[in-house]
DNA sequence: CTGAAAGCGCTTACAG
DNA sequence: CTGAAAGCGCTTACAG
């Protein structure tokens, strides 16, 4: 004797659940929702308790998360916006989130070069990460409606002081890529840079570029800038391009960790050892840089990754705070592609 | 005269904007849904339409998913389920699947190592495809019962003939692979395998590896045999270890690209020419393989990702057919890291 | 200890 | 040409 609902295509709900139990709909929830042990206005007999849990489990009973979300409003999904799968500093963000959000009993949802604002303005999570520039003036606009409207939003963004309705992260980079770039100059006069013409911060580290070439009194050689954009292999070509000409240089300035990665190869490639024949800084600190052989010397963030994740549970559990603006500062990491502090100036190969 | 859903923190709804318009929320549901211009049946007249807009726009009404989702049943959402989002193989899918759904006006989720079963019972897509192999027989079954729901599931797993409810992925990689690895043999007899214990299809490669060498006469050598996973760093620093060893390998069959372009460096950074002083053959035939320089040589499937892309989109339009199950064959995908077809056999170097 | 009922925000068949 | 009303599947304050 079954009932309309153990028809194949139907999903059961919680009135079918109640209808088999033999229990009101208001029960089946109780007992889905453990009311009953946490609530202790709300009492069940162990027994009816039972029957709906066996009920549940026969019927192959999963809650309607629309549903369920329309009556909470509230949706235990966190969505994270990226531009692009591929890079190194994606992956290391998707790591770490997977991680809290697994621990935090939430799903974690990424949304690559989709339309994540209407995804986010019809409700589909409670939290956002945006790791991705909004386009435009008026998308800004439209997360903060959404931020002052509830959801907890996290932006990764340099761009403003602040923002009223979301958080911030603002990451201090200058003095770090100076440094960087200051050590370069202090021991070559041949240094090549690869930049992403796309890519707005890349841009403005090509300007630092320039300013500590300026700073150090070495002219600009349009010949050593190269638009790798943040790929290996553009990267490895480039280099290949430059190795092989006339005056080649001796160090490299990679405004993204990949295109680094990239160069490295193609010093191997063309026999020259690293760091001592040649010596390479990337940008962003990715744990891909850090995989490299030797390990990528690096300019970013310490543990800015673990940091998102951990702002976004707090405002998930607790709410906006007045600290809605986050500093993070950069720092050079030397590793195994410059040689040690303190180490006098290699002669500078002069093919002339 | 603001109403009280003007206040900040207060979502507008379709009564919010019926009330400032002036109309019925089933007036502004039809205008929002342009129920009016496409059923002949539903006539608004154009200045009503017009304030309906207006209102909308000034209230910057978004509708919420949950209520339609829950009212129509659809969300206009697909999920893609990754193991990792770390592989190129993963990347090229994302690439495809978010090309193919931008175009059909829906938005594309990831999960990543989530419960993806959770939020695929919970109605949190109209289809997915399951790039992830299910942990249990349990999962499968679970799976089927949502494909059999009425949810668009494609799997691509080699693991099932069929499996009723659900679209399967076959992929016929054992010719091809054989083939890959007799070409190796009939050239070397010193051939190193990359592999990944974790990895299912990595150890049936291993053995598909073992018995190539079986049919050539080759004895197998454990040394040669490295567990690099699917990691480039990995594998260059097993490559390094295996060239820097006596009697060192002439040729690699990796069981995945990303190995094996890991091995391609270290061949470089040693100096050794590929092909000609040492050939490797990937599997995966994965765009960053073919980036790589030389391209490399892989064994795959053609145009997988397009073609799991389309079937989905097949399945969302026109609901399932007869033919659930999709074999797509694989074939060797002749490139840099391999000698024209046809070369004679290299002198083997012996170190001895 | 349990149930009847309201209501979340939509869509749509139906009535005017 | 437009509106009143039912209903999607839940949760929860309230009444017994």
């Amino acid at each position: 004797m079954v009932g309309s609902a153990d028809r194949a295509g139907v999903r059961p709900t919680i009135r079918t659940i109640a209808e088999r139990a033999g229990v009101s709909i208001a029960t089946v929830s109780y007992v889905l929702n453990r009311r009953d042990l946490t609530d202790t206005k709300v009492k069940i007999t162990p027994e009816t308790r039972r029957r709906v849990l066996d009920a549940a489990e026969e019927l192959g009973y999963t809650p309607n998360q629309n549903a369920r979300g329309m009556r909470t409003g509230r949706t235990n999904q966190i969505c994270l916006v990226l531009e692009t799968v591929e890079s190194p500093w994606s992956q290391a963000l998707v790591t770490s989130l997977t991680r809290a959000c697994k621990a935090a009993g939430m799903t974690l949802l990424l949304l690559v070069d989709g339309d994540w604002l209407g995804f986010l303005s019809r409700q589909g999570a409670d939290g956002a990460i945006i790791a991705t520039v909004p386009e435009s003036q008026e998308m800004v606009e439209r997360l903060q409606v959404l931020g002052e409207r509830g959801l907890s939003i996290i932006l990764l963004s340099d761009e403003y002081d602040e923002l009223p309705g979301v958080d911030l992260i603002r990451q201090v980079q200058q003095p770090a890529v100076d440094e960087a770039v200051d050590l370069l100059t202090s021991r070559h006069r041949r240094i090549a840079c690869f930049w992403a013409p796309e890519n707005a911060e890349s841009r403005q580290r090509l300007g630092r570029y320039r300013e500590g070439l300026q700073r150090a009194g070495i002219p600009y050689d349009a010949v050593l800038v190269r638009e790798t954009g943040a790929s290996r292999e553009q990267a490895y070509r480039d280099m290949l391009d430059l190795l092989a000409g006339r005056d080649a240089p001796t160090a490299l300035f990679a405004t993204n960790d990949l295109s680094a990665i990239g160069a490295l190869w193609a010093c191997y490639r063309r026999g020259l050892d690293v760091p001592s024949a040649f010596e390479i800084v990337g940008i962003g600190n990715t744990p891909e840089g850090r995989r490299a052989d030797p390990p990528l010397t690096s300019v970013g963030a310490d543990a800015l990754y673990d940091e998102v994740a951990e702002l976004l549970m707090r405002r998930l559990t607790m709410g906006p705070d007045a600290q809605r603006v986050h500093r993070i500062h950069w720092s050079v990491h030397h590793r195994g592609t410059t040689r040690p502090l303190g180490d006098e100036p290699v002669n500078h190969r002069r093919r002339k």
